[in-house]
DNA sequence: AACTATTTATAAGA
DNA sequence: TTCTTATAAATAGTT
């Protein structure tokens, strides 16, 4: 892939040797980070220059990369070398390896990526499966909002009678007998019961958008 | 370098994507061994695909490069050594124990479970999360679906065609003078665009249930 | 597993 | 070294 074509042996050519080796090593370098991005791998690549300097990539680290190398490597002798200590731990690792990967593997379905493969029966089960979360999310979220709104009510109502008894004590103090009767206290309501009834929505059903219904709006009030 | 362009993200199709790694696996290994010989230098590369098995290459020996490596990181050969073999294997466990607890947590709430402890703000992110990945999930599926439809109705036509050919071969074969003009072979159609279009509303834009707005019923026929 | 249209990597030159 | 460019090589999509 140049203006000629070469055959691989050492290059003499210190100069070009060096050259070759600043190109070269950049690519490979690139096409571990693109296999590794692609491909979901874990890939580790450890390069000496002739100079004896180093150059590396990893997409996890070469720690993790050489440790799982020679776990590799011992389980191939899992038989001859191995107590039963280790054994035992290797298939849990193992055990656990393949648990993440599955869950990964449902994780991204069910955030909608990775579906082909699927059969649209298997796209019917995921999408009832959504919609079930989602209305579980949006009752909590409405839950949680007309707890919100009950708490204000309550504190509300709760400084009403204070403000009530406050005037009361501040009129009975100045021993007044000319009350000004048209005073009312500052009404602090939220989703008052006693006046207009609010019809707050914050909790529907959850109804499928394929299937519309006449329903009338929840009543909160 | 291929029929088109690709960007470097993880490919989704299972199938894809280990093609790709076969091939891309295969150019890197040789890229490596490639670097090595040209350029006289040490060269280690593992690869473990995301079902776990190992690829590798090294011009030298993988235990002389990680060696190497591990010197050249001036840390001492921690990972080789045989007491700490059991300390490895635990701190691998212990790792993908908290990677898999991390997703389960996260499936779980994907899921509508486990929802407390979420604020409002971050049940609205789930819930738009949700929303998108049924979107996906609903595109897919309707997508399959119409495809299903196309194929039936394109051999639909052929089978109408060769009806057709057919009739006019034994037409020929009896020599008939007197036609039957009247005969009409079976008109096979789904979807034909020929007599009345029919309107598929498969795919519908996913409109979310609390910003309802007035549109007709679907329409067939 | 093979094919091939394209993209990408890079050898040679500046 | 870095840029340019012609060409070899790799590979994405397809069969």
């Amino acid at each position: 892939m140049g203006r000629g074509k070469i055959v691989i042996r050492r290059i003499d050519d210190t100069t070009s040797r060096q050259v070759t080796f600043s190109k070269r090593r950049t690519g490979l370098l690139k096409k571990a980070k693109e296999l590794a991005i692609l491909c979901d791998a874990e890939v580790g690549v450890a390069v000496f220059s002739s100079t004896g300097r180093l150059y590396e990539f990893s997409n996890t680290s070469m720690k993790s990369v050489i440790e799982r190398y020679t776990k590799s490597k011992e389980e191939q002798h899992v038989f001859t070398c191995s107590s039963s200590e280790v054994k035992a731990w290797q298939r849990e690792t193992a055990s656990l390896r393949q648990q993440l990967h599955n869950l990964q593997e449902n994780h991204r379905q069910l955030i909608g990526q990775d579906l082909s493969g699927l059969s649209v029966k298997d796209l019917q089960n995921l999408e009832s499966k959504l919609e079930t979360s989602l209305c579980s999310v949006r009752m909590k979220k409405d839950q949680l909002l007309i707890e919100a709104i009950q708490e204000l009510d309550r504190k509300g109502k709760l400084m009403q009678q204070d403000n009530i008894e406050l005037y009361k004590k501040v009129h009975d103090a100045r021993g007044m007998n000319d009350i000004d009767r048209s005073y009312i206290p500052y009404n602090f309501n939220i989703a008052g019961e006693a006046t207009v009834p609010i019809h707050l929505q914050l909790c529907q059903p959850q109804q499928d958008v394929d299937e519309p219904q006449s329903r009338g709006p929840p009543k909160l009030g």
